[in-house]
DNA sequence: GGACCTTTGAAGCCG
DNA sequence: CGGCTTCAAAGGTCC
């Protein structure tokens, strides 16, 4: 049976109820590499988060998988899960009964309702009008007048969410859908949706017609939504609102804390959704496989790949080959980025060699990088991480309300006007960051027994 | 203009 | 069979 992992113990105080209610960057996360103590932010916290827009993703106690309240995973209510969770989210999917064709009820536990305010996990969706009946949900990847009835179903609660939300403007009932639209092409008009997908499908197996590189730009079937990708669409709008990021790399993350914090039932939904998505696709294009959209952006995928490896690196990935995926923190930063591995080295004859720990010039910021990252705590590795989690493995560039993202020691030091950190201490197992109006004090045991306290006091 | 970023989930690929 | 990779959406950012 999966068993949740145990979080690292870590604890977030805050002094003052005085404090004006904005979210401040200070989702710190700390970890222990090598000799010397990790601490970074990825993410604004907001400290008031129940009354906070932002609510969503800012605090997120829930969607954090390191929260202690959370008793090492995000529970919702007190009704037990059925299936294992994802591996990497932690929440179980929602398995569909094939007799019933309903969710599967799950083995584990969510928090009791008011735990935590509703706005922590998800403000917006007591806001996100579920509109109509839930099943049988329409697969909206294909409704619309020009489908066959048979296939599409008139449930509102469409691919393209709930009535108000979609369809997007300019989509009207008997245009082709935009997901099974070549990314180039656009819709033209109220053309049967369906039998011009039909005859994308068609052409795709018919290469030999036209021109074959537009042909197969038109052709291109697109992959039904996920579950995830379901709810992305229907919420994305909301939080976009709500935020003022407009980068989807953010507005993604706090989607996929969200995503997190949904209730199980909520999930089932999404779940649901996507299976009837793909059921209809797989009506819709019986000889349809995702291999075929492998081909089609082979070009694109190579040209990634090959920009990474050079000469003195033909492997891209020589940290993960080398730590694999249980020492993530271990990889270099480029390497967790999948791009050019910086310790991986071939020397002018050749001869192949690993620099196997910090690179001059790059200790600071690659190690630091790196050890603060996510997986190790889940995994069991003596890396912690108070806020470590999936969702922040790679530091967003632009996070709400412009916190600073603090990646290395040195950056830390130089990003946060008014941060003042010893330097020595950086070196040792406390240490104690003093901001403007902030004072965040870390303390750790050493690293092979590690309970983690955060102590936060806002002053 | 295209790749990247970022998320989760599904599916293909590969050893 | 497990682990890895790719792709699906989105739009700002970067080169």
């Amino acid at each position: 049976m999966w068993e949740p992992p145990t979080p690292p113990t870590s604890s977030v105080t805050s002094s003052s109820s005085t404090i004006p209610h904005r979210p401040i960057p200070l989702s710190l996360s700390v970890a222990q590499d090598k000799d010397w103590l990790l601490i970074r932010t990825k993410m604004p916290v907001c400290i008031w988060p129940e009354s906070c827009l932002l609510g969503c993703a800012l605090h997120d106690p829930g969607g954090s998988k390191f929260q202690p309240p959370m008793s090492g995973l995000m529970m919702y209510n007190n009704e037990p899960f059925a299936q294992p969770p994802p591996a990497h989210m932690g929440i179980p999917p929602v398995h569909i009964d094939p007799k019933t064709g309903l969710p599967r009820p799950s083995m584990y536990a969510y928090p009791p309702p008011g735990q935590f305010p509703p706005s922590l996990y998800s403000p917006d969706l007591s806001q996100v009008q579920w509109r109509g009946p839930h099943y049988p949900i329409s697969s909206g990847a294909f409704s619309g007048a020009a489908y066959p009835p048979s296939l599409v179903n008139s449930s509102p609660l469409s691919r393209f969410g709930p009535p108000g939300l979609f369809p997007p403007p300019g989509l009207h009932p008997g245009m082709p859908h935009p997901g099974l639209m070549s990314p180039g092409s656009k819709p033209e008009g109220a053309i049967s949706a369906h039998s011009q997908d039909r005859n994308m499908l068609d052409q795709g197996s018919n290469s030999n017609s036209g021109n074959p590189p537009e042909d197969k730009k038109k052709n291109h079937i697109k992959k039904p939504l996920n579950a995830f990708m379901l709810f992305m669409k229907e919420v994305r709008a909301q939080v976009v609102a709500e935020c003022t990021l407009k980068e989807s790399a953010a507005i993604n993350q706090i989607l996929g804390r969200r995503w997190h914090a949904l209730d199980r039932a909520e999930q089932a939904k999404y779940y649901e959704m996507a299976r009837k998505e793909k059921e209809l696709h797989m009506q819709l294009y019986p000889g349809w496989s995702a291999r075929d959209n492998y081909a089609s952006h082979t070009k694109k995928k190579r040209k990634k790949k090959d920009g990474t490896p050079s000469k003195d690196c033909s492997n891209p990935k020589k940290c993960r080959a080398r730590y694999g995926l249980e020492q993530q923190n271990q990889w270099c930063k480029p390497c967790r980025r999948k791009k050019k591995c910086i310790r991986y080295r071939v020397d002018e004859e050749g001869n192949e060699y690993f620099i196997d720990g910090d690179v001059e010039g790059l200790s600071d910021s690659l190690a630091t990088e790196d050890s603060a990252h996510d997986s190790d705590s889940m995994t069991g590795s003596p890396m912690h991480s108070v806020t470590s989690d999936d969702a922040f493995s790679t530091p967003s560039k632009s996070m709400c309300h412009n916190s600073p993202s603090i990646r290395t020691r040195t950056e830390f030091h130089d990003d946060i006007p008014g941060l003042n950190v010893d330097e020595e201490h950086t070196g040792d197992l406390d240490m104690t960051v003093k901001m403007e109006d902030l004072e965040v004090t870390i303390t750790s045991t050493p690293r092979k027994s590690l309970p983690f306290n955060t102590n936060i006091p806002v002053t």
